[in-house]
DNA sequence: ATGTCATTTCAAGGTTTCTTGAATAGTCGA
DNA sequence: TCGACTATTCAAGAAACCTTGAAATGACAT
């Protein structure tokens, strides 16, 4: 992943509304969901929605497939990855510490384990 | 780590300036590196500089240190990792996907880091 | 105390980003 | 074709952000 598209990806991540959209799409899967549905869920004025919608798919973070009349848009699971991949190898070159902040539920699913512990960070 | 923190985190990395000063700071770790040297470093005019380095300070990103007449800045690993952590676990919900496209260093990391990070707070 | 060095603050400007309502473009059923 | 429905585009204004040079602060050596 070059510069100049982590910085397009982090730029559309840094938004509430956008997260708000990751988060409400990422449990949907493939499948996603359509942008009614989404003005919806969140409580958006239809232009809004799109503008954010727009943005996300532009950075690589969302997909979108035309169905009859509607837009299913469903997260681009690979590019937020790639994106995050970035920030971790790239900007902080692998850091110990960094990867440690970060890779309690990372490593554990990574390796298909399941609850480490019974407790929450953050 | 809570939303709005979240947010200021990731609009503070989405910058290509910003960016860099991660990239140059990481490897310096805690003991960091002076303002001025840094301003040398990446050819930058010193109001623009205290600029970024205030916005990722004020983000939770680096920290500072006065020593003398210079200012030491280092980053703040426990910061950058939450924020990765908060875009991965809250937002994508721990997605396999995603995190399987982010996580190949981070997961062989993970084991030998853990002994690393012994405490943690905000 | 004075001068110099390192860094930050200030103020102004230009640019980008976000939100909103109004207008437009496709798709389907009757 | 007409009308209803879904979603995007447009234009305008408001807000936030970035860069710059000039001024200010703080620390040290003499």
């Amino acid at each position: 992943m070059d510069r100049s598209k982590a910085l397009a990806a982090l730029s559309a991540l840094a938004h509430e509304t956008r997260l708000d959209l990751i988060r409400l799409l990422t449990p949907c899967g493939a499948e996603g969901m359509a942008a009614g549905q989404i003005a919806e869920a969140l409580g958006l004025a239809a232009p809004r929605l799109s503008f954010h919608l727009s943005a996300l798919e532009q950075a690589g973070l969302l997909r979108s497939r035309k169905a009859a009349r509607n837009v299913f848009y469903s997260v681009d699971a690979v590019g937020i990855g790639r994106t995050i991949s970035y920030v971790l190898n790239d900007c902080c070159r692998d850091h110990p510490e960094v990867l440690a902040a970060c890779s309690h539920k990372v490593s554990a699913a990574a390796q298909g384990a399941v609850a480490l512990s019974g407790t929450e960070n953050t």
